[in-house]
DNA sequence: CGAATTTGACCAGCGC
DNA sequence: GCGCTGGTCAAATTCG
């Protein structure tokens, strides 16, 4: 797992937020302005990557550098690194969080890490290249890991 | 009856 | 080159 996941401090029962000090993304949103920022306005790469907003390193992850795309950085690793994500971790009883976004689930797969299954979401909007991916975490299963990947290129609706 | 889920199969990348 | 692992597809099924 990663070292810096964002628990949303006014989560309507949030009655501990433990790993809170790991990162403070409070600064730039919150769980409930989230509904309405741009996603896009922080970029999370949940593995190996640092947490980024936009353009820019917030934070470093365990090996410092690592945001620059690989020295030889053509074309194809870059790719790989632009991908946008976002990762929350919801302490939550259910894992279909309405966020405003229309999901249609299309896949699911048990990993090695966890014993609890992820689920696979995609934006169903036409055209919107988002997905998601929902499981919960590993070692404390009354939180949920919600990562999204790419941009909405359209207005929720709900 | 159309739309969304489910779930195993399929596939691609990576490490050994 | 093979097998493991994570990600996606798609047919069947359930749901609204």
């Amino acid at each position: 797992m990663s070292n810096a996941y964002f628990v949303p401090q006014d989560s309507p029962e949030s009655d501990h937020a433990e790993q809170h000090t790991n990162f403070e993304l409070s600064d730039y949103f919150t769980f409930n302005d989230w509904f309405e920022e741009e996603p896009s306005s922080v970029i999370f790469e949940s593995v190996r990557n640092p947490v980024y907003r936009a353009n820019q390193v917030i934070e470093s992850g365990g090996t410092g550098n690592s945001l620059e795309v690989p020295s030889n950085s053509n074309s194809d690793s870059e790719k790989k690194y632009i991908k946008e994500r976002v990762a929350f971790k919801t302490k939550s009883e259910i894992e279909i969080l309405d966020d405003g976004y229309k999901w249609r689930k299309y896949g699911k797969k048990v990993v090695k890490n966890s014993p609890n299954p992820r689920n696979y979401y995609k934006c169903s909007v036409e055209g919107c290249p988002v997905k998601k991916r929902v499981e919960r975490d590993r070692d404390d299963p009354r939180y949920v890991i919600t990562t999204y990947e790419g941009v909405h290129n359209h207005q929720s609706i709900s």
